[in-house]
Formats: structure tokens, sequence, C-alpha cells
DNA sequence: CACCTGTTTTTTGTAAACAATAAAACATAA
DNA sequence: TTATGTTTTATTGTTTACAAAAAACAGGTG
């Protein structure tokens, strides 16, 4: 049989959940809008149960904020103090993945963060900018997962979220694929250091 | 009006999730124990629905791990090398916090913390360790509150659970109270650097 | 005996009805 | 007019029943 990479299936869950934080990442669902449960299942077809399970993991990743019988709304943007402390915890994470990866990383890898970035571009070529946001996540997320598995990726992940609520409006230049790059070759070249210090310019 | 300190209200799905952590960290439910939803809700005299929300929230912490169409199970133990990411994450919090405080704690404040230390020595002398596991964090929890509200603590708290996990036979000697006694004691005298040194020392 | 296959059983995922709580609208009295 | 108390409405929390998936089991085949 041939070595296929594995498909990764969704469930209805994580599909539901993806699409209210891309609606939430791309200002559509602004903060402290409140979801009406029902609402959420007639739009997505569904009975109020998935979708309750759904407000709950958005709430624990930060997305939204719910209050007992009072229901779940958009969390508003982030005091600038803690904002500082989560990007220095985001950063800490990545720099222990990117220690981590030293000497791990294979060439298919290095070719799918290569195609990673051939997305980005994509996306900005094409204005996409919640792509953009969503690819860009990608990038260091399969680093994460490189180095810790599902495990880390779960410590990490509401960081990024949580953060992503700050910068609505992605400042457009396209220096976010040139900044990957620098992270990647320095990857590729073996150069740990170069690698972090990119990392740590890349994420603010 | 006589001013009153507010008494906490927990919905019975806090109430739930409050016991299960009890068991996990006690040791009474060891690791990859599996957890079937209908004996829980017949433990608890409910129905599945709000055991779900429960093992959804817990999978969150990172003290139960969920597959789809597989239930869920209690965590392992965590890799070494991404528990001294922990360690050193939580630091990061908890400096922070003591940072933010510096000059914003009350005489109530105080006293309450006070408070907190006599019970935990009262749990000491009790030997009932899951207590003191209990109080200790709520000790963590009062400084984390009060520098970041909801916000901080929801970012704090699954690092702490997810530690216990590994820390399971406490080390009995009450070189705990010490610990939270300097803590405090610094805090008092308005020593920052000397209250940061303590937590450093008392999160390992 | 190991291995595969189809069936039964158990467990989780989803839907729909019901109960309880909170918000809103309204009426009443100071 | 404002404040308070009551009724109505809307929304969330919970239970029950049903559908789908996984696990356990049994029988047949090499």
């Amino acid at each position: 049989m041939v070595a296929k990479r594995p498909t990764k299936i969704l469930s209805v869950k994580d599909q539901i959940a993806e699409q209210l934080r891309s609606d939430i990442i791309s200002g559509e669902l602004a903060p402290n809008t409140k979801l009406n449960e029902k609402e959420l299942a007639e739009r997505f077809g569904l009975s109020r149960g998935p979708i309750r399970d759904v407000i709950l993991q958005l709430t624990k990743e930060g997305l939204l904020i719910s209050k007992n019988n009072c229901g779940a709304s958009v969390n508003s943007l982030l005091d600038p103090k803690l904002q500082k402390l989560m990007i220095s915890l985001r950063r800490n994470i990545e720099l222990f993945a990117i220690d981590q990866l030293k000497d791990s990383l294979t060439e298919d890898d290095f070719q799918d963060l290569e195609n990673i970035l051939t997305e980005l571009q994509a996306a900005f070529d094409n204005e996409d900018y919640t792509e953009v946001t969503k690819v860009d996540i990608s990038f260091h997320n399969y680093l994460i997962y490189k180095a810790g598995g599902d495990e880390l990726v779960n410590i990490w992940y509401p960081y990024v979220m949580r953060m992503r609520l700050n910068y609505k409006r992605l400042t457009t230049s396209s220096a976010c694929v040139d900044e990957h790059r620098l992270i990647l070759d320095a990857l590729k070249s073996g150069d740990i250091n170069k690698a972090a210090k990119a990392v740590k310019a890349n994420i603010k």
C-alpha cells in the first residue's frame, strides 16, 4: 500500500469551532457580541447540544466569555499588560519548540513548511486576510505540534487566538511572509539561535 | 448595611468539576482511567448533559484527554521536558502577578491570605493532603485573581492542575506552609524582589 | 491456533421536549 | 417622574429519547 499523508478528519464540533473562530478573528463577530444558542443551531443546521459544546470550548480558549444563565459573548480586547504577558508566554513556548526541534526536522517537514509559506503568499495576493491569519497560525502550529504534540498545542493555542483578537487588522505588509521565511531558512540551516531570534521577532 | 464578603455560589457543573479534580489529584482516579458518562451521571444524580460539559471543561484544563466517539480518560503524567516548560510558564505568570500587586494589596487582603495559611496548616495537621493541595492552590489563586481577574486565572489554572498530576504524593513536609509564609511576609513588607524570589522557590 | 468477519452490545453523539432562570415590558404607587 | 413590584417573554440549563459509532464477542476459515 502506498504511504499516504493522513487526511485530517474534523468532527462536526471542530468544524463549527473553526468557523466561529474565523468569524471572530475576521471581525464579523465583534467584541461583546452576544451569541444566541438557538440562532447558531439554526445557522449550522444542528441542535443546541453540539453548539453548547463549542461555546464551552471557545470560552476555555478565551475567545468567548460566559456567565451562568446569561449566555456567552465575544470577549473584549486584552488589557495591554496582560497582552504583554501573553506575548512573553507564547515566545517562551515557541522558543522551547525550536529548541526541541533542533535535530529532528526532516526534509519532508521542510517541504511541508515551504508549502505553507506558498499558501501564505497566495492568501496575501488574494487579499484574504482571514486566510492569511489561519495559514500564519498553521505554520507555527506545525512546529509546535512537531515539538510537543497535542499536549503542547493545547497550551499554546489559546494564546495565539487570544492575541489575534487584539490584532484585528493585520498589517497588510507582506513582511509576514518574510518573517516566516527567515524562521524556515534558519531552521533549514540548523542555526537554532538565528531561528529563535526570528521567532521572537515574529511574535509581537 | 454591613459590608459582607460575597459568598461564592458555585454552579452545579462547577461543583462536579471540583469533585472530579479532587478525585484526580488525590489519585482516586489514576491516569488512564476511563470515565464513563453514564456512571458519572448516576453518581452525581444528573443526566449525561451536564456531565459532558464538565468532561469537556476538564479536557481543556488538561486533566482529561478525550477522543472523538471514544470518551475521556484521565491524562497521563507530563513528559519531563514539558513539565519544565510549564514550571517556567507558571513562574512567569505568578511573577507578573506579584509585580502587578506591588502597591494594591490592602489590609483585608493580607488578612484573607493569613486565613488561607491557617487553613493550610490545619489541613496539614489533619493529614488531609487533598485539602492541602486545594488550599495551596487557593493561596496562589487569590493573588492571581487580584492581579488579573478571571482572565488571568483562566490562563494560569490549567498549568497548576496539570502540574499537580505529576506531584501525586505531596512531600508531606510542612515546608509548604513555610514557603507560603515567606511569600506573604515579603508582600506585607512591600519587598517585591523578596516576594518574587519566594514565589520562584515555591513553584517547582 | 491465529486470523478474519459479521453480529451483538455498549458507549458516545445528536435531537427534541421540558424546567428554571434572567431579562424586558408593563403597571402601580409614592 | 421615579422607583418598585408584577407579569410576560426569551434564553439558558436539564432531562429524555434516539442515532451512530466503537468495542466486545462469537463463529467460521485458512
